[in-house]
DNA sequence: TCAACAATATTGACATCGTCAACATCACTT
DNA sequence: AAGTGATGTTGACGATGTCAATATTGTTGA
């Protein structure tokens, strides 16, 4: 970004040479991968390449990260934390917490659709080995307990069931948002719907908490 | 498979020098793909290495795969075949359709257990540009299809509620099962269950199903 | 102030990979 | 028996992840 509006090759040999040290590397990388997956995918993605854009040698990489797959690590959780906190400012919005959760899952879904990739990468093998708590610094952990207290919130609201404990509702309404995300993202929602992708999804996530609400 | 019990490197020249022609390279290519992707996972998947593990040279493959991705093709297009025959299977044993639907999901989750890999691999982003059907033949829709005429079944036999089509009942299904199929590959489902993933897994399906139960 | 150390970046190399072009071997038709 | 298409092989090219050795810089303690 910063090197992006100098002169082709005129008068810059001192000039414009890059100082030794780059400054932001590590933010440099994390901001040029998250565009090259973006374009390109997780498959493509290149540690190289990266460099190269930066303008930066092909081993500078490995003085922040120690290989590739944690630089994928390292932007997992910068996903996760950007969804946790998009989920968190909605949930705030709205005193009823029911209708907080159906916003939530929908822009859950939004920001599945916005950043296919990088959703895929989330969940995806490349974080196999690391997705357990310790590489991860608790951020999916953190992202499902902002679910848990939106559906602790419901259910004291009188809005969703008491049988279950809230944990248990929050796994159960995560793998239907988290389903629907990766249909959405799939293109396996595109068949057979009279209204809509959007409306679609909305009436589907509506139903699956409807039969969530308590028994009268 | 096939050149594995040969002698090390004695008497050999002759005797055990491969054909020329293989045989039938593509089914051993594909059953050598299923193993390595079951043990390394799909990042690492390298051609040469199953051509090397066969005893076939680098290049044979392309005689019978235009480029690796197309191999991955192969694969869950072969992956989504077994996923759809062992659902057919079970629906048919079951009368009630509702119960079928339930075995079904419990399968289909166990498939997932079972091929953690080739299941990423059928949703995941090396397939993104060929899951659309003129290259999967079909399958990820047959697959579907199996589960919308079990739904179609159960709304028929007054154990699902008739206020939705059936094919909208079946993407919310899918959505939910396909949700859990996920976490559970992902560990996700092992937090906090007092009475192990299984019995957690078969309550959050039965609770997803009984909120989709007719109107009394 | 300056020497020394830790952090940061570079160069060069290696093994591996996907894939292409050219060539070899075989099976099968006519 | 000849020839043609299917199937495999050899050798090469460029690209990639990562290591070892080296260079440059920022910082810190004397």
């Amino acid at each position: 970004m910063t090197v992006a509006t100098e002169p082709p090759a005129l008068f810059t040999n001192q000039l414009t040479s890059q100082p030794y040290h780059h400054g932001n590397l590590r933010e440099a990388l994390l901001s040029a991968a998250f565009e090259h997956l973006q374009k390109t995918g997780p498959e493509k993605l290149s540690l190289r390449a990266i460099a190269r854009e930066i303008g930066v040698s092909q081993t500078a990489p490995y003085r922040h990260f120690p290989n590739k797959n944690l630089l994928f690590v390292a932007m997992a959780v910068e996903g996760f934390r950007k969804l946790e906190q998009r989920i968190r400012e909605i949930s705030q919005d709205s005193d009823d917490a029911y209708e907080a959760l159906l916003l939530g899952a929908r822009d859950y879904i939004a920001f599945a659709q916005e950043w296919p990739a990088l959703y895929r990468l989330m969940f995806g093998p490349a974080l196999d080995e690391w997705r357990k708590p310790e590489f991860m610094h608790g951020a999916p952990p953190s992202a499902f307990e902002a679910l848990v207290e939106v559906i602790e919130k419901a259910i004291s609201q009188g809005s969703l069931t008491d049988e279950y404990p809230a944990w248990f509702l929050a796994k159960n309404c995560w793998a239907q948002i988290h389903g629907h995300a990766m249909m959405a993202i799939d293109g396996m929602l595109d068949k057979g719907m009279p209204d809509g992708v959007e409306f679609d999804l909305q009436l589907s996530l509506r139903l699956s908490l409807e039969g969530k609400r308590p028994r009268t």
